[in-house]
RNA sequence: GCCCCGUUCGUCUAGUUGGCCUAGGACGCAAGAUUUUCAUUCUUGAAAUCAGGGGUUCGAAUCCCCUACGGGGUACCA
């Protein structure tokens, strides 16, 4: 019978969530979704010590601000709860218990101090350590210890942690849906630890109970979880779950876009580009990490950008909407290797998503800026000067560097343009300008077009030059958009004044 | 060290049943066009002997082997 799809996005609550773990989370939601699935979220915190207060709200989150919603989860509930692992520590004993019982796993006392004794001794010989079956039969443990000692030590209160019971020679097949058939050798692999010493079972031992329990059916996580599969698909095998064992899909990594290795936090600050969706400050530390969110992100932006990191339709075209995503969507399309962050193509994302958002909601986003320098504009004037600007920008935060001075006379004239374009003749003609603009009783940009050509021509002035001129008067540079839509927008009283004023202050004797 | 995964323009990638690949697209870069300016936009261009070397084949980016390089794993972290 075939099952309904059910996928999990499974972080761990250890700090901020990096981007890579979001694009995991992506691939999740998108193959969830088009296959008609669900998407869960699962919080993994069976590791007390890197337990991080505030990093569960962080996820949950930033899954809201980029609008990918989760079927069943933390917060959310569903049927198959609790979806927090510290809520469900009691289930894990049970089935660590059963492992035990069916000798699939073994008690194990030996210390933290011992292990280390024994592993630096192994690398004095150069040689490695590994608690497996050429060693485990030296050490202390319910396999090589006499029953009623266990017993007394388990009862005594002793600590101990459960190890899988790697068999000897055996090979153990992944069928991963990205790269195929892995082949690894049980000798290689050691005795993993699946419940430890405080009482919670590892990532190993929550993470198949709960895939099983929550009856997960694709598990789709990145790269470096593909050594630990064959321990994963050990224990479906040791508690007699193979029949509705998940299917395995490895990620390739997301690499610095310098350089080699894993993309990591500090890149983010070294090389000027977020790595978390969201901005972070560490609470121990009170450290900021800035956020795409923060930076002027469109959520649709980082969600195409982050699709196409590692997957690709095959098509030749880089726009996707979320649902094209979807239904273009599958786990056969995903590169095998690891994928560079570019900044350049992250910033083109976001210029193209910025195109397409309405003006009005542009305005809204950027009246928050202008509040914030003190500058309340009527939100149809600000809907305007975003409607001529926009195409310049790619975030929202650039609309005020491109459009200021539609909310601020220019202060200053910038010398270049005055030296190149500047004439004696030019503050005579300006203000005989301003005297024929102040009889307009139209003041629309193309009455305004009409008339200041006219009056170049009757003037037999240059063009380029003048205009540039009138430019240096209203705006202070040589940059903007249209001048008759610069000026109509002004206004007749602005634009004159403007024109007086540039006229007063330039002077090239 | 050992194990696993990978390797096509600077970057993301197309290429998945070997021939249509003198290797396509996008970002970035360069030049040109448009414009009163800056940008946008448009056009054109440079850019990968498909990591290297061996095979297999009439024919290989595509299949096999070796080497190199990169990445991941090797914790009572996930």
């Amino acid at each position: 019978m075939e099952r309904k799809v059910r996928v999990r996005f499974a972080p761990s609550p250890t700090g901020p969530l990096h981007i890579g773990g979001v694009r995991t989370a992506l691939y999740n939601y998108l193959f969830a979704k088009k296959n008609g699935g669900d998407f869960i979220l699962r919080i993994e915190d069976t590791d007390q010590g890197r337990f991080v207060p505030g990093a569960e709200e962080y996820i949950i989150e930033t899954f809201k601000w980029l609008n990918l919603n989760f079927d069943e989860g933390v917060q959310k509930g569903g049927d198959y709860g609790p979806y927090r692992q510290s809520d469900r520590k009691e289930i894990y004993k049970e089935y660590a218990q059963r492992l035990i019982d069916s000798k699939n796993a073994y008690y194990a006392f030996d210390t933290n101090e011992e292990l280390d004794a024994m592993r630096k001794q192994y690398e004095s010989e150069k040689k490695t350590f590994q608690y497996d079956s050429s060693t485990r039969e030296s050490l202390k443990n319910s396999i090589t210890l006499p029953q009623d000692e266990v017993k007394r030590l388990l009862k005594e209160n002793t600590p101990y942690v459960i190890r899988f019971l790697f068999p000897k020679d055996t090979t153990i097949e992944i069928d991963d849906l990205i790269r195929g058939k892995v082949k690894m050798n049980s000798n290689l692999l050691d005795d993993k630890v699946l419940f430890k010493s405080d009482g919670m079972p590892t990532y190993h031992l929550a993470n198949v109970v709960d895939d099983h329990l929550m009856n997960i059916t694709h598990v789709i996580r990145g790269e470096e979880w593909l050594p630990s599969t064959a321990l994963h698909i050990m224990l479906y095998k040791a508690f007699d779950w193979e029949e509705t064992k998940p299917e395995f899909a490895h990620l390739p990594l997301l690499l610095k876009p310098d350089g080699n290795g894993k993309l990591s936090k500090r890149d983010g600050d070294r090389l000027g580009f977020p790595v978390f969706p969201l901005i972070w400050v560490d609470p121990k530390t009170n450290e900021v990490s800035s956020g795409y969110r923060e930076s002027g992100y469109l959520p649709e932006a980082v969600i195409n950008m982050l699709a196409l990191l590692g997957w690709n339709p095959g098509l030749d075209r880089d726009i996707f909407s979320l649902e094209e995503l979807i239904s273009l969507f599958s786990l056969d399309r995903i590169s095998l290797s690891g994928a560079k962050f570019d900044l350049e193509k992250a910033k083109w994302f976001n210029h193209q998503y910025l195109q397409q958002r309405p003006n009005r909601v542009l305005a809204e986003d950027f009246s928050v800026i202008l509040k914030e320098k003190g500058i309340d504009f009527d939100i149809n004037y600000v809907e305007k000067v975003v409607y001529l600007v926009k195409e310049r920008c790619s975030f929202v935060n650039e609309l005020w560097e491109q459009s200021s001075f539609f909310f601020i006379a220019p202060n200053s004239y910038d010398e270049k343009v005055i030296k190149k374009r500047w004439k004696p003749s030019t503050n005579d003609d300006l203000y005989v300008l301003a005297e024929r603009l102040n009889i307009l009783d139209n003041f629309e940009s193309n009455t305004l077009n009409e008339t200041i050509h006219n009056f170049i021509e009757e003037r037999e002035i240059n063009l380029g030059q003048f205009m540039n001129c009138l430019r240096l008067s209203l705006v202070g540079k040589a940059m903007g958009p249209d001048l008759f839509e610069i000026a109509h927008l002004l206004g007749k009283k602005e634009t004159i004044e403007r024109i007086e004023r540039a006229v007063k202050t330039i002077s090239i004797i």
